[in-house]
RNA sequence: GUCAUGAAACACU
């Protein structure tokens, strides 16, 4: 069961979910037969390729076999409504973990903001974070870089800021190359390019290093505002001075 | 003796 589990979660992360499928059927018709972890790996496989329905296709076969699902089972399929969009079906799985007693982690709740960024619903992020922390379900650096990209979405520069600087206070000495990209790409949306190469001077400042994407994100902010010279500034920049290929 | 399974960043699609 294990090899088999093993090669399923492989066919998903390759984009391969029909594979998956099929292995998954001959295990469920001849065996080996499938046990939690094989299940959680095709929800999640599911959920990778963007299918949703799927995914609760599964996780209703896994419910039909007596297997009770566990914080890896609804994280993939919180994951699955984030991906697709589903706001409110995202919820639902969290009220079914509350009904089911299994405890929401910082990646259940990462996944849970995510789904709310996505649909650019801010109010309903930050709920989520005063939420973990009553729980005393402490943010890391996943929970802050989906906090600010739901900012970014949301055309929120003010609170991605507001929430960058909560980060020191929770043990963190310095934020990564995501959650300062996250910020960049806040400060770009919302048309502050000035702003968003205040932010990657900090960045390396602190030493991190910014990545293409970093540089992508900054780039967007002065073609937006139609300044197409200074993003080609931003390309020698980046290979010249910081080493990053195109 | 966590390590077969779950969460994050630009643009294009």
């Amino acid at each position: 069961t294990k090899s088999y589990t093993i090669m399923i979660d492989a066919y998903g992360k390759c984009n391969q979910l029909a594979r998956a499928f099929t292995l998954f059927y001959t295990m469920t018709r001849i065996g080996p037969k499938p046990n939690i972890v094989t299940y959680n790996a095709m929800i999640a496989a599911c959920a990778r390729n963007n299918e949703p329905n799927m995914a609760y296709e599964v996780f209703e076969e896994m419910q039909a076999s007596r297997i009770t699902p566990d914080k890896f089972t609804y994280g993939s399929l919180i994951d699955a409504c984030a991906k697709s969009g589903q706001v409110e079906r995202a919820f639902e799985v969290s009220r079914l973990m509350d009904q089911s007693g299994v405890i929401k982690d910082q990646t259940i709740y990462s996944a849970l903001i995510d789904a709310c960024g996505r649909a650019k619903q801010l109010d309903r992020a930050l709920l989520l974070y005063e939420e973990m922390k009553r729980n005393a379900v402490w943010p890391n650096l996943v929970t802050f870089a989906v906090l600010i990209d739901t900012c970014a979405n949301a055309r929120r520069p003010d609170r991605a800021f507001q929430l960058f600087s909560e980060i020191k206070h929770w043990g963190f000495p310095r934020a990564n190359v995501v959650v300062y990209t996250a910020l960049i790409d806040a400060c770009s949306k919302a048309g502050w390019p000035e702003q968003a190469e205040r932010v990657m001077a900090n960045m390396v400042a602190n030493g991190i290093r910014p990545n293409e994407i970093s540089f992508g994100a900054l780039m967007d902010g002065w073609t937006k505002g139609g300044q197409i010279d200074r993003a080609f500034e931003i390309i020698e920049r980046m290979v010249n001075v910081h080493q990053v290929l195109p």
